[in-house]
DNA sequence: CTTCGTGCAAATTATTTGCATGGCA
DNA sequence: TGCCATGCAAATAATTTGCACGAAG
């Protein structure tokens, strides 16, 4: 499982990394990402390299009715995602460990990722009706 | 909006209320279901069937790390996915409508559904190893 | 009778793979 | 140097669409 670094993995890494890039981008977003600041980087290779990244534990994949979407960050919570401007939201709750442990304990399970997602519309979207 | 009722769309309905059914089977699994039954319904048919009654609400879409499963079920639980055996349990618990309100209420959101998935080992494969 | 849903095949989209080559360790 | 990751293009898988026809209302 040695993984080498080249200059494609660091480069997709550090754009993953920026800020302003949390926003759970898609394969493609990712893909549109990462060829504007540079066009030599084939798309398969940035096919392998986040898969390499998710199976890293680096990247989490998030399934969602429209497609994948992936999540640099790793601590527990959950998403949202409003129906009509479909902008995908972080929630947190102080709450989904417990039930992750109740659960655990109810059905006899080792559970050792969570995935939740919410659909709805987000406030914004509500106030403009 | 107004939808007809062929006996295709019969067919499909019939075969995935069928308790042996409730499996949570994915678009292939389905295609095989009703293949087995009906060869002349073509798959095209079964596509555009399943997503008529996921719009209808009849059938919930589940997206998971493998794909899509799809749930006849509605009430509200939650699935968890054996990374050994790769089964799909449902899992009841009646904190998630609470834990859900207080959700809306802190983001002020107007939660329409949830999806909530957990992986990790059951219990069978817990004692097996 | 009119219109919608169907089957088929082709088109489109999404993702993976084979292979020759260059770059990392 | 040896082997892995890359870029490209082709292959494969997944899903949607166009069209002529048969069936539902």
């Amino acid at each position: 499982m040695e993984k080498r670094n080249t200059k494609q993995k660091e480069k997709i890494i550090k754009i993953l990394s920026r800020k302003e890039n949390h926003i759970h981008p898609t394969i493609n977003e990712i893909i549109n990402l990462v060829s504007k600041e540079d066009k030599t980087i084939g798309q398969a290779t940035i096919y392998r390299q986040i898969n390499n990244l998710v199976q890293d534990n680096i990247l989490k994949k998030i399934p969602t009715k429209d497609g994948f979407h992936y999540d640099i960050k790793t601590d527990l919570h959950s998403h949202f995602i409003c129906q009509k401007c479909n902008r995908l939201i972080d929630l947190y709750d102080s709450n989904y460990q417990k039930i992750i442990n109740e659960l655990q304990n109810k059905y006899s399970l080792n559970i050792i990722e969570a995935n939740i997602i919410l659909y709805g519309i987000c406030e914004e979207c509500n106030d403009k009706v």
